[in-house]
DNA sequence: AAACAATACGAACGGTCGTGCTATCTTCGA
DNA sequence: TCGAAGATAGCACGACCGTTCGTATTGTTT
């Protein structure tokens, strides 16, 4: 995109610090980011990354944006190569669990952690946060729907949707705190029989 | 409990400042809790309120206890006087939101902000608040399973507590999120629909 | 009455934080 | 070729952090 030389080596270095920035994050959380510890870590200096972003808060935004690029790569777009309805629901939730299990980011899902960070404070960090998660949301709802009115399934679909994200929320949340993995076995099996053929 | 006199004082100054510690940290974090901070806003030395705790870590723990009593005391305790199984169930799923709803915690629920801010750490802190968490996780389960036993459900125990374990956590994620409380109404629905008698 | 223990304070410590200035180097456009 | 623009580094700042120390006050124990 940029043909301007300069920028882009600028967005060499922006690329680099995103990267490291949504890890540290997902596990200490946007106000763990320190430019200090970023420019230590990554062999720069701190003034230089500073002048990269801007602020600290701008910094945290960019994060947030660079998390959610990745999350939608890993969730959303595979997911919209699956036939519509049922059978894209079932790819949502099996895409989002192994996205969880696998630790694309270090911490876990890296929007259920800053969620609650950044939950009950108020802010342009907190509007970004609420929108991502809230944008993921609406694909799950509007899935579910399209699901009902194609006649996979008969149940409400604002529920199912509301359903199926807080399994997948739940599993990853036991999953970290605890250090094991079955809690995405029992999520999975209460997915299954949500999502069984109901013709 | 204590007969001596300093250490009386000294229990109202640690109740005060536990409890401005159990509020500042379900909205910052107990990364957000600072010494300074909470010296200031009660009008206390710093130092005073350090040698109250001995170190930061150990507020930290004290934190997670006192959030833990005021926890157990809305949610746990209330539900131990319904009657065992599905009643019991209906009971600590419908305290679990009003504690939520409510806002016991001005930031929503403790351990749910405080467990995703410590889920990929590790420390005493981690372990303090992931026992806590499993503590409660245990009692649904058990609950869950009783209410199998005593036929008042036909259902996967495990699963189901899981799942009704979620969608109360949902329903905090999204209502502090959002600044919303038709969360509750959808989790209400979802957990009417698990908890239908089946006779 | 004397010795001890706990609370509470004020001042200071070394450290890290975000941010601002200034300078150097590379790359672009005229 | 020259000056503007962007990236990057070095240095210093004020603020806040957790922690330590010395000390006064209050209560207990002997």
């Amino acid at each position: 995109m940029p043909v301007d030389g300069r920028v882009a080596r600028g967005d060499v270095t922006r690329k680099l610090v995103l990267r490291r920035a949504v890890d540290v994050a997902s596990v200490d959380g946007l106000d763990g980011l320190s430019l200090g510890r970023l420019a230590t870590e990554l062999e720069l200096s701190k003034s230089g990354v500073f002048a990269l972003f801007g602020s600290k808060e701008d910094l945290q935004l960019a994060t947030v944006e660079a998390a959610f690029e990745i999350f939608r790569s890993h969730v959303v777009t595979p997911s919209l190569d699956v036939a519509p309805g049922l059978p894209r629901l079932r790819a949502i939730c099996e895409n989002w669990l192994v996205y969880s299990e696998k630790r694309v980011f270090p911490g876990g899902c890296f929007f259920f952690n800053v969620g609650a960070e950044f939950d009950a404070r108020p802010g342009r960090v907190h509007d970004a946060v609420a929108s991502a998660s809230g944008s993921f949301a609406t694909f799950i709802r509007s899935t579910a729907a399209e699901a009902v009115n194609l006649g996979h399934l008969d149940v409400d679909a604002e529920v199912l949707a509301f359903e199926l994200h807080a399994l997948g929320r739940a599993a990853n949340a036991d999953s970290v705190l605890t250090g094991t993995t079955t809690p995405y076995a029992v999520a999975r099996r209460a997915i299954q029989a949500h999502l069984a053929e109901k013709p």
